[in-house]
DNA sequence: TGTACATCAGTGAACGCGCGTTCACTGATGTAC
DNA sequence: TGTACATCAGTGAACGCGCGTTCACTGATGTAC
């Protein structure tokens, strides 16, 4: 054994499997499915042990968005490598929230952000980074532009992107042919010269 | 008294007054919150009382969400008149978003809809009513475009500024002077010529 | 005009259930000497 | 090498609470004749 708690032992790999269950449930029933007895139960383990990991809800919660947004900041950020082309970079950002498990996931965390001050500060900070990766890509590839022209064209790219997955996802609508080369042709714009 | 039951009396009065008031629960405290016990306290009524109008939770929900999107085309009809500028009109939908109650509230809405099909029918018919107002105000202004790109266009449009709602309101970022002009600025590209 | 009756507005108590949390416990595993 | 001990993994029962729902009830208001 490691010797080294917490770190790569049983443990650890519990409590990656607990979260796993526990962010399962989020994307498929939602905020307010996320009881401790429902993770416990879909787990198959019990009630106390969940809590020898968990002991209180709002940690079991705070780790499972933590790990979701950060594993959202690892999916994104080779998909922002500046040396790419726009189109196939915007369509893979586009192709990723066609998952609808991840769209319903983002939407539970926007409704708990409303509620949860802990939450809205995760949640801010996953966006800066996303805005920062959308700026270093803008950087590189276009250094004319200024800073702050680079800042709002980024954030104004995370609006379309994230307003889409909404109505992408089966969520408040659905895809449409017609409708996606109008918004590939407005995020083009926006990460063009 | 007017005889005609539930239209105008003591009844649809008080009705309304409930809904008012779980709305405001909605808005303030969230989803999760808005229970029967705890809207019949914030109302100063009993719960068997709330139960009069409303006998279970799920009509008071579909009620509380049916007037919230009945309003919301109410309030967007006019900002979409033919006769209006462009660069006011997108100005005005912006300013309506700004309210971070209402984006609190539409938060709630997608993550229900995510959850509720009910729901997610009702919050579809909703931005399918958004699409046509769009939609009809850009065949009127710009009869040139055919019928699949006014759709396309009111479609990305609409993407772009509710998502745009998510981080001008506090919830996922704050509103950036620099970042609205661009926003102004993408909108606008979609509803001109 | 008066009365009997139906409907509506509002009260109050009780039900079973799932929840988060607390806590005392047992067995397994690693560590110190 | 062996043993005593600390820590970790996992069990099980119980708590008080808020929830939606059911149901029998009382008083007010409108209607029929």
């Amino acid at each position: 054994m490691s010797g080294v708690r917490g770190l790569s032992g049983k443990g650890a790999q519990r409590r990656e499997q607990l979260l796993d269950t526990a962010e399962e449930l989020l994307v498929t029933a939602g905020g307010t499915e996320l009881s401790m007895r429902a993770v416990a139960t879909a787990a198959g383990v019990r009630l106390g042990h969940l809590q020898h990991y968990f002991p209180t809800h709002a940690e079991l919660v705070a780790a499972v968005l933590d790990r979701v947004l950060a594993r959202s900041v690892e999916r994104l950020a080779p998909l922002l490598d500046p040396a790419r082309e726009e189109d196939a970079l915007v369509r893979e950002i586009l192709a990723d929230q066609e998952d609808p498990r991840l769209v319903r996931l983002f939407a539970e965390l926007w409704a708990l952000a409303a509620r949860d001050a802990s939450v809205a500060g995760a949640v801010q900070a996953f966006y800066t980074r996303y805005r920062e990766l959308v700026s270093a890509f803008l950087a590189e590839r276009h250094p004319a532009l200024g800073e702050e022209e680079r800042h709002a064209r980024a954030r104004v790219f995370i609006m379309l992107v994230e307003g889409a997955s909404l109505f992408r996802s089966g969520l408040a609508g659905t895809r449409d042919e017609a409708a996606d080369a109008e918004l590939l042709r407005t995020a083009r714009a926006l990460l063009g010269p």
